[in-house]
DNA sequence: CACCCCTTTAGAAAACGTTTTCAGTTATAT
DNA sequence: ATATAACTGAAAACGTTTTCTAAAGGGGTG
């Protein structure tokens, strides 16, 4: 069927091993014989099975990468970024999602190593399985690194958004652009989460004002944004919007926009009367009316360097390490400037 | 390293044959033989080599799937789609992303030949690679379906979502509840706009009322939604929006959203003065307020019923095929009732 | 009962298409 | 002349599946 390096051998007269060589490179090969070579190649449009070479060096020049969900726009930028940057270096990319769940995770990645890919990047890899130790195991049969997630005193490769710096920095604003009572809104149980709380709840007892955090309930991106609408309408009552909190900071664009589409429904003017700030900078910020300050996170940015540091492992070893990727502060229409 | 056959063989006391059958169960094999193979496996957690297997087998279990772009939520929910069947039976999934350049299609494509998967899976194909015949010959070699973009008299496996009707019935359902004068939005050049256009002009033939066609310059997602705002904000001097035109059809929900912002700014209320219907159903259409009604395209089945067909070809040889996936107008809360 | 034929079961070896090791020959430099 | 470098090929290796050959067992026939 397909063309393989016999028929290159035969056609240059000269045996395979010379042939490999010329496509590697990798031995001298006389200048003459080269050009018969590789006339041979070109007329034949002969090229290497990947599968062939695969299985002799041990090396499939894929990586898989396994994320909770890819209908979400936050996951879906790492993934660009890492396959921007896999294929530039051309690797190809395996994909897997497991909707959040522990399970389906390991098997991913179990899936991936029976497969030989070179390396694997989990994103948002889900807390249990870090603390349960069977990364630490895998990490010696193949080089995975991590986007976000806990990572805690744990001895593995991670590219951590510099969350608390960017978190710490819109409450910053919002303080400094006179807003004293503000609302937290968080998701229930994460410990990027778990993070913003403390950093809001420090915030707060310092500049002596009053708390209030609302929690709602998780789900998928439609369900987060309705939920949040639905807790922040539910609280309208108790609470006077605009008027015993002027301000809000949310743990994720999605939380952001569904206060946003609540205040759109009690007629209150955002940010005239009421301040809102999401985070991460997914695409919907810029899709809303008015449209939504919040923190980047630069999951482009997660994503190609996740990348880069685990092709740097596949080629010369793998060594725990952490990086920081900075945020930054958004400013658009949802809050005062 | 890893545990081979040889080690099961040696382990069981047979030869390598034997092991094979008994993994693959497609010779007789003793009872009591296979037992103690089985134990072998097992005791030593023995898992055969796909790419030993690939090698002889000729078949890589792995399927690639070429997609413009993957931070556009309706790629992101046909993919999701194909993954879930093509992991449900046990198919990996290669991704490409092409950025809409056609000739990063045709590289996308041989690049996954060349990997040897046992079909591809092309979302939204460049017209012109559709036209020029590369993906004719293509189809001798592996099997590849299409999920969307231009399949006119073209001798190819396509899933096609059934736009005609579904935008028929959203143009009925705006004239039923009484708009006459209707706008439609379209971008600048693709199969499916013409198509719709088509449509539209046709419809507004019929009932004998004025046509109004705006085409707004193309983009990534949040450019689309922008360039959609200021259109609409341009012409909102020429043309009053609510009076000489009641009712607006845009050709995907992004271009819906641009106009649902351009009306907050100009304190058009929606529906009450104006009615919008989108297209697509992405869920950026159920997070905005109000939410868009629009034409459901069901991109989740178009993903699985795509993979379904492609799995039937690799197993069962290919044909040249076109299904088509039903629209289904969801009513919501950016048009009248 | 001996013989033959067929079925069941098993292994040796070839094949898949590469890379790499080993050995060897020729050319070059000292 | 000799050591070294440049060049080449045969064969082993990677880990499977599959083909080919054959032994053992069972049942029917004369």
């Amino acid at each position: 069927m397909a063309v393989t390096i016999n028929d290159v051998a035969k056609e240059a007269g000269v045996s395979i091993t010379t042939v490999s060589r010329v496509i590697n490179g990798n031995y001298p090969v006389k200048q003459e014989t080269r050009q018969r070579v590789e006339e041979a190649i070109k007329k034949l449009n002969f090229q290497p099975n990947p599968i062939a070479r695969s299985l002799v060096c041990r090396k499939t020049n894929s990586i898989g990468i396994v994320v909770p969900s890819i209908t979400n726009m936050y996951f879906t930028e790492v993934v660009d970024g890492i396959e921007k940057y896999a294929r530039m270096n051309s690797y190809d990319i395996f994909l897997n999602i497991t909707n959040g769940d522990a399970k389906a995770e390991i098997n991913a990645v179990n899936k991936f190593i029976e497969r030989y890919v070179d390396g694997i990047i989990v994103v948002d890899p889900q807390t249990e399985n870090i603390l349960s130790g069977f990364y630490n195991e895998i990490v010696n049969t193949v080089p995975v690194v991590f986007v976000n997630g806990y990572h805690q005193e744990i001895d593995l490769s991670f590219v951590i958004s510099n969350e608390e710096n960017g978190f710490k920095n819109a409450l910053k604003h919002l303080n400094k652009t006179g807003h004293k009572n503000i609302i937290f809104v968080r998701g229930e149980s994460s410990y990027s989460y778990d993070l913003k709380e403390n950093i809001y709840k420090k915030f707060i007892k310092n500049i002596g004002s009053r708390e209030y955090i609302l929690t709602v309930n998780a789900g998928n991106s439609i369900e987060v944004v309705e939920n949040t609408k639905k807790a922040i309408l539910s609280i309208s009552s108790e609470i006077k919007l605009g008027e015993d909190f002027t301000a809000l900071i949310a743990c994720n664009d999605l939380m952001a926009t569904g206060v946003l589409n609540a205040c759109l429904e009690l007629g209150i003017k955002v940010p005239d009367e009421f301040s809102i700030i999401g985070f991460d900078n997914i695409i919907l910020s810029q899709m809303t009316t008015p449209k939504l300050s919040t923190v980047d996170q630069n999951m482009k940015k997660l994503g190609e360097k996740s990348a880069e540091m685990l092709l740097n492992y596949i080629e010369s070893g793998y060594e725990a390490d952490k990086v920081l990727i900075n945020t930054k502060l958004v400013l658009r229409e949802s809050c005062r400037l």
